[in-house]
DNA sequence: ATATAATATTTAACTATATGGTTAAACCGA
DNA sequence: TCGGTTTAACCATATAGTTAAATATTATAT
């Protein structure tokens, strides 16, 4: 089931309705227990339906899965071209980048947990159009750094790694702090630093990469 | 069962005998499909061993997981601080320190797969020392940030912040890398570039780190 | 050294339960 | 009343975990 066609797409068309209360169950246990750890039982449940409904309205867990991975990611993937496309210098332009997959990941709360399972798993459901989706943001990372370069302010880096760097520092962070908080018994110099960031996590990141990659 | 002890903890004696064999599948396994997904038969079956042999020498599914995740997560910790200590400037020390991290996922290709699903997963199955580990790197890493500030060569950035930029970008590359590369269709602008970090990953990350945080 | 007893290890077969998926009937709004 | 929708009950299989018997290993006595 590697980067596959999505079997059917659903498209949530009446909100509040019985499609969409599924959706957000299954994007809730997905992001909770991973594919195999959650159960089409507790999505129905959770959902508040029945689990034939479920298959009638969406179909197997490949398909809810496949629709999950595509509204979260896919979705995500698709406000970042315009928003770097309204400032002008590189420089705001990768601020802009980085900015909005930080404001994504704080609006999607289920987008961290199901990215890292998802490349941990080599990639194993993604559908196609996530990838095409990812790729497309790549392709505006690509050109933002291309422009800098040529004006001479940024050094000549790899969009890959550094796209890999945004995202993987903000998943990372967003993810473990949480568990780092849970240890009481910390020392000091680990417990006492981070308290919170200066500004919020996606200024921190853009000012970090920015530093990084300029000339 | 958050950050519990370790129910039994299991060491390998006789390299080749029974119990290395079994942590060894289940390493893989474990690392290939995460917990829910890692199923005792399969293990069995990879290990070359009986099932009931596998619950005589480990122990259920939960205490053969917190052994596997001790022994990747554990392990990768150790070597650490011990490397770091051997070098004298904290530039030196931070080019140490990233590439210790990136050694050790190279060595252990299990380690990027089960610490982003536990990560996903809040940490949910991580045994009391492995948290243990991971704090004393990490407390390693503020004594290098924290002398570096003193003597003006770095900026005041928090030690969590840099572990997770340092980690997160480090596996993220690592387990993307191959995904990205298996599409055979992306545009030049993406395939082109990236094509081989010019130095290792270790060198790549170590010098965008240390650029992020000079002063 | 060899036979024998005791112990440690492995195995096939089995159990109980969980889980993905189905079906036929009931329900309900137009 | 008719088509779309939901439901309770059901099924087949997969899966974690167990057991009692067989086999290999080690210790002991002669």
């Amino acid at each position: 089931m590697v980067s596959t066609l999505i079997k059917q797409v659903i498209d949530i068309e009446k909100p509040g309705k019985t499609a969409e209360k599924i959706l957000t169950a299954a994007r809730a246990v997905f992001a909770e227990n991973g594919y195999s750890g959650a159960h089409v039982d507790e999505i129905a449940e959770r959902a508040g339906v029945n689990k034939a409904t479920l298959y009638y309205q969406i179909g197997d867990k490949d398909t809810l899965y496949a629709n999950v991975i595509h509204q979260v990611l896919g979705n995500a993937a698709q406000g970042i071209a315009d928003a770097v496309a309204k400032v002008d210098s590189p420089e705001e332009k990768l601020k802009t980048y980085v900015n909005c997959i930080a404001a994504n990941v704080d609006k999607n709360p289920e987008l961290p947990p199901i990215m890292m399972r998802e490349i941990a798993a080599d990639g194993a459901h993604l559908p196609l159009v996530v990838i095409e989706d990812i790729v497309s943001v790549l392709t505006v990372l690509a050109g933002i750094l291309e422009e800098g370069r040529k004006k001479g302010i940024f050094a000549d880096v790899g969009p890959f790694i550094i796209h890999m760097m945004i995202v993987g520092t903000i998943l990372f962070y967003k993810k473990a702090l949480p568990i780092k908080d849970r240890q009481s018994w910390l020392p000091a110099t680990i417990k006492a630093r981070d308290k919170k960031l200066k500004a919020g996590l996606g200024e921190e990141v853009a000012t970090l990469v920015l530093k990084a990659i300029k000339r």
